[in-house]
DNA sequence: TCAAAAGTGTTTTTATTACACCCATGA
DNA sequence: TCATGGGTGTAATAAAAACACTTTTGA
């Protein structure tokens, strides 16, 4: 840690603080489930470098603020609205990462339920996009095809974030955030299938939901076209 | 992240570094685990702040280096010995963390197999410690007491370290780090142990390990005072 | 009445747990 | 010969996976 005297520089030792700036920044992976489908929320670059391509909204870190702050901060000022599940992802240091300066982006994600975004539909200078649109390629049948190419190494953010909520979503009940409070099973259903790419059996998903305990069955329904689904609630909104 | 301009204050925008320097360090938690006990490497402080209190080891990120490379150079400084399993572990950015400056620590673990490692003993302003003795209270029976006080948020370091090595150790090959290239089970095993906290079931382990394919027996067997165990091999040293 | 989504159980397979005795060695 | 750690198998239980049809609704 810091304070720590480096044993085989002892010349370091008196200086504290001797090494030359480098910026600390905070990048939100801001993930969200529209349509069946894991999508993210991108900025168009208005200046150079990167001009005109798509990056993760970030912002640096303030001198009396943590990391965790700033990342809710701009989490708040780019969905509009508060309270979001945020969590740390990884810490980003490549020398060259930003060709401008030095910079280290401690990146986080963010999960978040469709309804309660304001401006779904996305801005000039903000859209959501298809993750998977960006990550594999070739792209899963029936995806726009968009060629996205992000600036910096967001892509390998991009691709971290999705890679680490993969495999908490197996041993920990992520995937709630991404709904409203109240939702039906199949929703549920298709909130998993986005983020791991793949289907699931109907029953066996239902059946472990049910007999996990983490939900709880509300009398009301969803009613659709179709025959009314029963809508469920999640126990515990906390971990 | 750092390019992307804030969109509500779009001041900052035309300023690409605007902010204030904060240092960036990197704090590595070293571990090992000698007679069948987790620990952890510390060096003692010789100046303040908290002058004479037990610390992780760490030092600054130079400017031309990624957090990684710095972590590998101070864990070489550290242990003397090169080609550690060394990960990332979390970003610790508390503003008064370090009640010197504004300093943000990217937490590495290292996991180092005891027959590596030259001064196992330790000297006199390096040692290592037996984990549970730090983090539990009351420390499990049969442990020395030594009542440790970390500096900084070092503790909140360790306990993250242990706590990621515990959840990893279900479902990734961890482990094989801390053992010399050629083992026995029962080593094996005395290093689950060792992590978890809580002893296991031999037969049940042996099975296990056996079956996952991720070990190969040798013939050669390790002689003691009793029956002479088999040694075994990680299959893949690389992951 | 038809299209579309909701809802529901059983069987098979696989992993996990609990549990106790004999073996080989050096002292 | 005895103390010590090495080594082995089975039965019970629990979890995961495969699999298809009936129900309800609005159009």
């Amino acid at each position: 840690m810091e304070p720590n005297v480096i044993q085989s520089s002892p010349i370091e030792a008196a200086v504290p603080q001797p090494q030359p700036a480098i910026g600390v920044a905070v990048d939100i992976v801001i993930l969200t489930v529209v349509d069946g489908r894991l999508r993210v929320l991108l900025s168009l670059r208005p200046t150079e470098p990167f001009k005109g391509y798509w990056s993760l909204p970030g912002g640096f870190v303030g001198q009396h603020e943590s990391s965790d702050t700033a990342a809710e901060r701009e989490l708040q000022a780019k969905t509009g609205v508060g309270g979001i599940y945020l969590e740390q992802l990884y810490t980003f240091s490549e020398p060259l990462r930003d060709p401008r300066s030095r910079v280290i982006a401690v990146a986080y994600y963010a999960l978040v339920s469709a309804d309660r975004l304001p401006n779904q539909a996305g801005s000039r200078e903000s859209r959501w996009f298809d993750v998977s649109a960006i990550l594999d390629d070739p792209p899963p049948a029936g995806n726009p095809a968009e060629d996205i190419q992000l600036g910096f190494d967001h892509e390998l953010i991009l691709r971290t974030a999705r890679d680490r909520i993969r495999g908490k979503l197996e041993y920990v009940p992520i995937g709630f955030q991404l709904l409203p409070e109240r939702f039906t099973l199949t929703e549920l259903q298709h909130v998993y299938e986005a983020i791991l790419g793949h289907g699931i059996d109907k029953r066996n998903f239902r059946t472990k939901v049910l007999r996990s305990g983490l939900v709880r069955e509300s009398d009301e329904y969803r009613k659709g076209k179709h025959r009314p689904a029963r809508l469920y609630e999640f126990k515990q909104r906390t971990f």
